[in-house]
DNA sequence: CCAAAAGTGTTGTCCATACACCCATGG
DNA sequence: CCATGGGTGTATGGACAACACTTTTGG
């Protein structure tokens, strides 16, 4: 089992990385992962490990990603290995998990540069694949949120696209379109205390819905 | 590995089932599927069983639907099964494969009734998902003409959508959006022959477009 | 008073819908 | 000539992008 887990550090989406030594990894950085117990689930199995990682337990969203697999793997690795997708809201640097001395938070546009890290094995794949279905994920889902805290803004909230997605939106129009699509965010009546100048902000926390009818576009084309 | 095959028949979207005998299996109806050779890609090993069972080799679509595993899946099965998801042509029935004296094409929108089959394992919630996969997809990729023949008029696409969604759509509206979005489908300058009053209709065939921008979007809600 | 951030109003454009109408074929 | 299905034209409404403007805070 791998896991890509994203968050939001300093703006940039980022995947947490591990520092591998030795076999099998052909290259110094690894996702997160490991063997799945024979007597659980896969959702709880990826459930387990994410909490081992980051100690986070309800926040964010946890989804199956994809299932790799085939000769090209690593021959002293699993046969086959089903990829997990978290989105989380910010957290410590390095993270409180097991593997914590040894992870990284690496935003995801430096992966192919030359100062990113090597990834082994078919990891960068399942790390793109990870990225484009969280990118996905945003146009018609409330997903954003489960990159933000429990109470956030709706200038936090639309950070989160314009990290993921790299583009620029209206403030006012980004407004609109989330409080007109019920369920997507819910007001808490309280503000956020201003932190340099700026009237403060209304605090929301997610709604019920699932997915957003009209979704959110973007334009890219 | 299990697999989905979806199929449009007498304006209806169908799977084809196996009907079984003995153990493993709880219920007489099952998806087709297999154990994958250890020497081979997991897409590779799919799309050989999808030949397997129907002849087809490059019409439709096929992709990896979701990994299923855990302890509810009967003991003396694999503990996990990769499923996957194939949209295809009409095809005879029985289709000519392997299974094909035991297989059966069914209407999707009798699985839950009384008349219709009774599904094995956790086959319910795959054929279930598969079938939400492909709804979605018909909105934001060019995939409706995978369920048509090389050779499709607009007419055949609509009807794609239609039974699909279980909506009815406007012809001429279709009509435009679809010539609207390039890459989608592209025209041959042929007509049908008639059949049985009505103007011919222009062919086309499957564009080079993988996405739809904007989608064609099922107003639910 | 000024800067900065949140929030409101307004307008034009695009796109989808609805539906009237024309075209081409079989009976 | 009529029924049937394919295809075109057009008016209306809704959503979104753009941007001017107001509100509320800190300095």
């Amino acid at each position: 089992m791998d896991l890509v887990l994203l968050t939001l550090r300093g703006g940039r989406l980022c995947v947490l990385l591990i520092r591998r030594d030795g076999p099998p990894f052909d290259a110094p950085w690894a996702l997160p992962g490991g063997f799945v117990d024979g007597d659980e689930d896969l959702d709880t199995s990826a459930s387990r490990r994410l909490w081992a990682e980051t100690g986070v337990t309800m926040a964010g969203h946890l989804e199956q990603l994809r299932t790799y697999g085939g000769p090209h793997r690593d021959p002293r690795m699993p046969w086959v290995s089903v990829a997990y997708l978290a989105l989380l809201p910010n957290l410590p640097s390095p993270p409180p998990g097991s593997d914590g001395p040894r992870a990284r938070w690496w935003p995801v546009a430096d992966l192919g540069s030359a100062d990113g890290p090597m990834l082994a094995l078919d990891h960068p794949r399942i790390v793109a694949d990870g990225v484009e279905r969280a990118r996905a994920k945003l146009e018609y889902t409330p997903l954003a949120a489960a990159f933000c805290e429990d109470q956030f803004t709706l200038a936090d909230l639309r950070r989160v696209y314009e990290a993921a997605w790299g583009v620029a939106l209206d403030p006012p129009n980004f407004r609109r379109k989330v409080l007109s699509t019920p369920g997507f965010v819910v007001p808490l009546g309280q503000r956020t205390s201003p932190r340099g100048g700026g009237r403060p902000a209304e605090l929301y926390r997610r709604g019920s819905a699932t997915a957003l009818h009209p979704p959110l576009l973007r334009r890219s084309v």
